[in-house]
DNA sequence: CCCTGATTCGC
DNA sequence: GCGAATCAGG
């Protein structure tokens, strides 16, 4: 695959927006993350900040929160379901957080006593082998993942595995 | 181990 | 000019 100008131009559009190497080559297709990085300096396009580290898409940092009391039933957002899509890689995330008023309060309570040793992951960190399951309310600041290793490419780890494919019957009203 | 960008250097 | 290999870092 050569280098056309619309794949220049592609490529020059991409970066600036700040995708990492390996998200650009997944789009152009044909060219490895090192072809992209190769070709972004040889046309001397600016490089970013510092050396060997997450996109700047992470750098928006949460403004620290002083940890409150363990919340108490607020399930003020009703049933809903928010789509949220980020790339790892050239691994695409797309994630159907379900905002359920009864299932999240009975899995998700206030502390962690459920989540065995969550790796607290940013979304920005997940791959084909973490543990997708949500953790904590994705509208606050303290919204993160399990991460734990989940075995193949399954898209939660064992224990949350069980949770998440729990039978419609099995898990209605108070049963848990 | 997953990922990131940076650099080198044979082609 | 190209990009795999390698390096350096989170």
């Amino acid at each position: 695959m050569n280098w056309t100008d619309e794949r220049v131009e592609k490529l020059k559009k991409l970066w600036s927006e700040g995708l990492s190497a390996s998200q650009i080559a997944a789009q152009l297709g044909g060219v490895s993350r090192n072809a992209v990085i190769g070709k972004v300096h040889r046309l001397s396009l600016p490089g970013r900040a510092k050396a060997g580290g997450t996109a700047p898409a992470t750098a928006s940092r949460a403004p620290k929160r002083t940890t409150s009391a363990p919340r108490a039933p607020n399930y003020a957002a009703r049933a809903t379901t928010r789509t949220v899509t980020r790339a790892q890689g050239a691994t695409v995330v797309r994630e159907e957080v379900e905002i359920d008023t009864v299932e999240e309060m009975e899995f998700v309570p206030a502390s962690n006593v459920v989540v065995p040793i969550s790796r607290r992951l940013e979304l920005t960190q997940l791959t084909e082998r973490t543990c997708k399951w949500p953790v904590g309310d994705p509208l606050k600041d303290d919204f993160h993942f399990c991460g734990n290793d989940s075995p193949d490419s399954s898209p939660y780890c064992n224990y949350h595995q069980k949770l998440a494919y729990q039978p419609v019957s099995d898990r209605r009203r108070a049963a848990r």
